[in-house]
DNA sequence: GCAATCACG
DNA sequence: ACGTACGTGATTGCT
């Protein structure tokens, strides 16, 4: 018989520390019980025990509190964020089986040492696992204990037998206890014998064996007389420490080893909980899944009665026509080319069919472009692609469970249905062929009701649900290149970098990683003894910003900016790019819609959303980005939307007026924060009050801004409060939506988007500054990108009603590429601008101007 | 798999 | 006293 006992306050608490603070997205934080979880999972993996208890300590003070006062008078309470951590664990350590141990009047630690002995007794096998080392003491033949520590996140456990006591300590475990009470213990408050250390302690402890060997030979012993003078005055602090560090093993609990063997884990209530808590990872671990979640009927959710039955064989354009009119779920497979697999569900039928039936692509084609079918489907982008290749639309589309899970909460990690299923507690229908419909179904309607309830019906419907035919088309479209171009580009720096590599290595002394930012620290900072700025974690940052400070100073500091410039546009862009040009010379990233918080969409492999523009050499770089044969490309981009978008969401008079009267907003600004007339703005005074309005839309601090604009601190603040009295309606929004947030728990955009924030309520004041900043700037961001989407939408659908060839490519989040032919061109410009600036109505006026050119770098205005 | 860095809006 | 602007993705080095 093997116990395995955990002291489960220490271990939870040393797991909160170790990883980054975590919350589901109703706010209730979970890192600390991740981390009990995978560490005490590793535990029952390494020492598979027969019997587990988790011992807990209680709130009430213990007999070590009664008998000295003193006692842990200094220990905190627990941060809130860890309190609330405690009970969700106990429940979810229950329901999987385990037993629960507390006592009161007693520590965790006795209660280990109490069922510690009780094996030793049975001659049995004891394996306590704890995150601190006072249970040292208890370890025998029989019992041993575990270190556990969760470092960098992951969990970490340490095995200690007589052996690596002895080789740690160089005593018994026994002889711990002895130290410890001349010691003393400052974290506990246990006072041991003032004035002798852990040296000290350790030497006497390691000479005379023990406590009482030193006592009852105190005149006898071979001591300096300052030592013994401090063991005479500090006898009764150093037995009652005794006292207090030993671990009591007559603890007043069930010691009856059988009945802590695990019993058997109630699966339904247990996945239930994981999923409350969002652990989906850790399901897997434990056994789990999601489709073992109780489903308890309630009046609002009660039992669906639904069952699916599988309808085989059946002929497909009979059932094409069964479906029209319908609304029907369907779930789809494709590949890089066509739809391969289909599953569809019209009134608790199920059909299926691969590309192995007759007219299977007959079918699609007609299901899928029937617009009097309504159809709900996971996940639709890589449908609506697959129909463009082969040359249809995709129509009649009402619902994307995916798309309707992104709107529902932004902050999740994934969308893939399995996670959902769990996330959203639906338990799967009854079916006779398991096709995911099942699941599904019941996902759709709750997610389809949710929408409907947080009034995000038309953000889906009207915007994100025809936007991913949009990105679909983009992905398909790709955007033409000059591989040629980029590649003689990239070799051209081949030179440049060798040569500063060179001249680095010269005069570093030495040859090294340049790469390499803690190499790079040592050359520069200590070597070269340069006046060193900020520090990392790890070291000294290398960042441009501190090297920008030492450039002029220092020329091996200008040549490193200067490499590391040209490395990074030969590695990210000319590399990387010639890496993933198509076979047909074309660029085709991957728009993800589902990915940022805010409500833009993100680019990705590759990311075309951050090819270089600031500097004119990176900018040469977009001359290899061009329009194909015969076309032009028709770029566009929004000015100051997302400060029109703020003047607008804030009501703010002076802002609207500016706007209005189409000034130039940096330079009005300016001359309100600076007090002068429009024409007395200098270029340095505009430059500042630019940097004040980006500030604002961040959310803003002093220092950052005075750091930015290179005034001292107080200044910057005079400028911030200079601006909020000014554009008072900004100053009331910022206000206003920071408390709304704190009463909501989430902000929204103009249309309805949402962002949960449990930073707010969190007791770090950086990480509730954080949610601050957020609340602020999430609205202004997410309303821009909800504008732009729309944007996107009319336009893409006015090039096809006005039957053009023009085809929109790129979205950079404020811009918007249009691969037009030639004799397309002035009107492609005309309606691109036009689609932009009235995209909505708001109560400034959008500006979208169009440039026209063979490269994206001649087109971008 | 994470940290540091740097490219974009 | 302390840390310090919002949102992304790719590359590199290192554990």
């Amino acid at each position: 018989m093997r116990l395995l006992v955990l002291d489960g306050n220490s271990i939870l608490n040393r797991a909160f520390y170790g990883i980054k603070l975590l919350t589901t997205k109703d706010g209730q934080y979970t890192n600390a019980i991740y981390g009990f979880m995978t560490t005490f999972r590793r535990l029952l993996d390494e020492s598979s025990p027969d019997a587990v208890a988790v011992a807990f300590d209680l709130k009430a003070p213990t007999f070590r509190h009664k008998a000295y006062d003193g006692y842990k008078a200094n220990r905190k309470g627990m941060p809130n964020e860890l309190a609330q951590q405690m009970q969700p664990l106990k429940d979810l350590l229950s329901t999987l089986g385990f037993q629960i141990v507390t006592c009161e009047g007693y520590e965790a630690d006795d209660i280990l040492g109490t069922l510690a002995k009780k094996c030793t007794d049975q001659g049995y096998e004891c394996i306590i696992a704890t995150g601190d080392r006072d249970s040292l003491q208890l370890v025998s033949p029989t019992v041993s204990v575990r270190i556990a520590a969760t470092k960098f996140g992951k969990p970490e456990v340490t095995l200690y037998d007589e052996a690596k006591i002895k080789e740690v300590y160089g005593v018994t475990p026994k002889q711990l206890i002895d130290i410890k009470a001349i010691q003393g213990d400052t974290s506990d408050c246990i006072p041991g014998v003032p004035g002798i250390g852990e040296k000290g302690a350790k030497d006497l402890i390691s000479r005379f064996e023990s406590l009482d060997n030193i006592y009852n030979n105190l005149d006898t012993i071979d001591v300096k007389p300052g030592i013994r003078k401090k063991l005479t005055e500090g006898k009764e602090s150093a037995y009652m420490s005794l006292m207090l560090g030993t671990i009591n093993t007559e603890a007043p609990i069930d010691t009856e080893i059988e009945h802590y063997i695990p019993k058997d884990c109630d699966k339904a209530e247990a996945a239930g909980l994981m999923a409350k808590l969002e652990f989906f990872s850790l399901m897997e671990k434990w056994g789990l899944s999601g489709s073992d979640i109780a489903y308890v009927p309630t009046e609002e959710t009660p039992t669906d009665n639904r069952e699916l039955t599988f309808v085989e064989g059946k002929e497909l354009l009979e059932l094409y026509g069964e479906l029209k009119e319908k609304t029907v779920d369907f779930l789809a497979q494709t590949d890089s080319e066509e739809i391969t697999e289909i599953e569809i569900c019209s009134e608790e039928k199920v059909y299926c069919a691969d590309r192995f039936n007759g007219d299977f692509a007959v079918f699609t084609e007609k299901f899928l472009s029937d617009s009097s079918i309504k159809k709900r489907t996971h996940n639709i982008k890589p449908v609506f692609a697959a129909a463009e290749k082969c040359g249809y639309g995709c129509e009649g589309i009402v619902f994307d469970s995916e798309l309707a899970a992104y709107l529902l909460n932004p902050n999740a990690s994934d969308y893939n249905m399995d996670r959902l299923v769990s996330e959203y507690c639906v338990s799967p229908l009854k079916a006779d062929k398991n096709t995911g419909l099942e699941s599904f179904i019941p996902l759709a309607d709750k997610l389809s009701a949710e929408i409907d309830a947080k009034e995000q019906t038309s953000l889906l419907h009207d915007i994100e649900l025809p936007l991913a035919k949009v990105l679909a088309s983009m992905e398909n479209t790709g955007f033409a290149v000059d591989k040629q171009g980029i590649y003689k580009y990239g070799e051209s720096m081949n030179d440049d970098i060798e040569r500063l590599r060179n001249s680095i290595y010269e005069q570093a002394g030495y040859e090294f990683n340049i790469n390499s930012p803690k190499q790079l620290g040592t050359v520069l900072f200590e070597k070269l003894m340069l006046p060193k700025g900020k520090k990392t974690k790890s070291g000294y940052s290398t960042s441009a910003e501190v090297l920008e400070e030492l450039k002029n100073d220092y020329p091996i500091v200008n040549d490193v900016l200067e490499y590391r410039t040209l490395t990074k546009l030969k590695s990210t862009y000319c590399d990387g790019l010639l890496k993933v040009i198509g076979a047909d010379g074309r660029i085709h990233s991957s728009f993800n819609q589902t990915e940022t918080r805010t409500g833009r969409i993100s680019s990705t492999e590759p990311n075309l959303q951050n090819i270089p523009v600031r500097t004119q050499r990176g900018r040469e770089l977009r001359k290899f980005f061009t329009a194909k044969d015969g076309c032009v490309l028709v770029d566009a981009d929004y000015s100051q939307i997302e400060l029109r978008v703020l003047a607008h969401i804030a009501n703010d008079k002076h802002m609207i007026e500016a706007f209005e009267n189409n000034f130039d907003i940096h330079t009005s600004t300016a001359a309100k924060v600076f007090n002068l007339p429009d024409e007395m703005v200098t270029p340095a005074l505009r430059s500042r009050a630019k940097a004040v309005n980006f500030g604002i839309v961040y959310g803003i601090g002093a220092f950052s801004l005075s750091k930015d604009i290179g005034v001292s601190r107080k200044e910057a603040d005079q400028y911030i409060k200079d601006y909020l009295r000014l554009y008072s309606g900004i100053d009331n929004y910022m206000n206003h939506t920071v408390e709304q947030a704190k009463n909501d728990g989430y902000v929204t955009t103009m249309f309805g988007r949402r962002r949960y924030l449990p930073e707010l309520a969190a007791s770090n004041r950086n990480i509730r500054a954080f949610g601050e900043r957020v609340a602020r700037n999430m609205p202004i961001q997410g309303t821009a990108a909800d504008i732009i989407k729309i944007a996107m939408i009319r336009v893409y659908d006015r090039l096809r009603k006005e039957n053009m060839e023009s085809k929109l490519i790129l979205q950079v989040h404020d811009e918007l590429i249009v691969e037009a032919p030639e004799n397309e061109a002035e009107k492609a410009a005309q309606l691109l601008s036009e689609e932009m600036q009235n995209a909505v109505k708001l109560s400034v006026p959008l500006t979208a101007d169009a440039g026209t050119g063979k490269t994206w770098y001649e087109a971008k205005t």
